[in-house]
DNA sequence: TCTTGGCTGTGATGAAAGTCACAACCGGTC
DNA sequence: GACCGGTTGTGACTTTCATCACAGCCAAGA
């Protein structure tokens, strides 16, 4: 059985009201590669991850693709553009298959309205988000080998949210690796070899990538 | 009088609710320069913006400042620490005198708890907030000149919400601009004397500056 | 008046990362 | 096996911006 409770947002609720949320709701799965969510698209819904990770990107004005952030297993997405009646202002697409639940956007928007707990949670979520992303806009300014640590850091944490940030990280090319740092794909391959010649990532069988040491990162701004 | 209606936050709550607000509310005057929030600090409160313009700022490992956003009249902080009961997060800097109004975190909690509306407004605001930051995270790839010309965009209209982004702006020194587009000092300068030549930005009287277009700037990318 | 300190413009230089180009490799599939 | 597309590593060159250095300016104050 569905349970909206190991979600963050639905903790505060009573089981009854979870329910209702849950009214209709559908089960989904995409591939890896698969666009969620498209810019302009406004059929509304809640999407909750269950497993896999997806990025939520954008496209800058000289049609290069910017990453914004990282979705997995405990998050949800969709809540914008419910929340602000406006079309969706970025896209997410799968990193890896994916299995999530849409929650409609109906039951969502009333007990919004009526349920100040609900109401403070998803600020909460929302400052939560605003919050990871100034701190990954302060990393921003660091070298390419800061930029691609982080995003591993995130992709580990991403993938298994209770598991260590040396957990291994599920096999991207390189090219998405670079997208998801912003950087260049040579910059990118270029640093991964240094950072495994200082011994800081490990190649895993399968291609596999795996932090080494989690901390004290700072030094290599 | 001081009228909260004028801040969309507010705008949903009935008078009385706004009233209980104001209760032990205080008006307060900053010189620029100087700083609304410290960093660890743990003085609750809401702060509203009724004059002037300021900077929210963080210090990254090399000690660098790095601007996540800039307030105005309108705007509000420190609403962050009061959703999560944590220390501030981020440091507040007056770029011009500020005048601006202190609620007291207890009656703005309370309320938040029994008033679904309010808790909505908040979550509004911070996925606005979000989005703002998304658009700057994107245009932050971008080149020098371009990231110059959407500070002083900002700065436009921040300093006045209504008046289009060619309205003039407060007279900032070079260092401070820069240290706003995440540029060295000398670049701004050199940026800016470029921008003049091409006609994109003004030189008015007592040092301010202006934005002669505000449109079709993504060509400088 | 002269001095001082912050601000502005500009030149020279260097470092980091983007771009272009190419070779090796790997996993499919025919 | 041979072929193919996508991936990876790497070299050479270019671009952009930071850094260092300094000169001119203006405003405040002694």
């Amino acid at each position: 059985m569905l349970d909206l409770a190991s979600y963050a947002l639905f903790a505060d609720l009573r089981e009854e009201q979870r329910c209702q949320l849950l009214d209709q709701h559908r089960v989904l799965r995409f591939m890896a590669g698969r666009p969620l969510l498209h810019e302009q698209d406004d059929g509304q819904g809640l999407f909750l991850f269950r497993q896999g990770i997806a990025k939520v990107r954008s496209i800058d004005v000289e049609g290069q693709e910017v990453v914004l952030s990282l979705l997995g297993p405990g998050d949800l997405c969709g809540e914008m553009a419910i929340l602000q009646g406006a079309p969706r202002s970025a896209d997410v697409i799968c990193l890896t298959d994916c299995e999530l639940v849409l929650l409609r956007a109906a039951p969502f928007q009333a007990l919004l309205h009526q349920e100040p707990r609900l109401a403070l949670a998803l600020a909460r979520l929302e400052a939560r988000r605003l919050q990871n992303l100034n701190r990954r806009f302060v990393r921003r300014e660091s070298s390419a080998a800061a930029r691609l640590l982080q995003v591993l850091e995130d992709l580990a944490t991403r993938t298994a949210p209770e598991a260590p940030p040396t957990a291994p990280i599920p096999p991207l090319p390189q090219r998405e690796l670079a997208a998801l740092s912003g950087l260049a794909r040579e910059t990118a391959s270029r640093t991964l070899v240094r950072l495994r010649r200082q011994g800081l990532v490990e190649q895993m069988p399968g291609g596999r990538l795996r932090l080494v040491i989690g901390e004290q990162r700072g030094g290599l701004g």
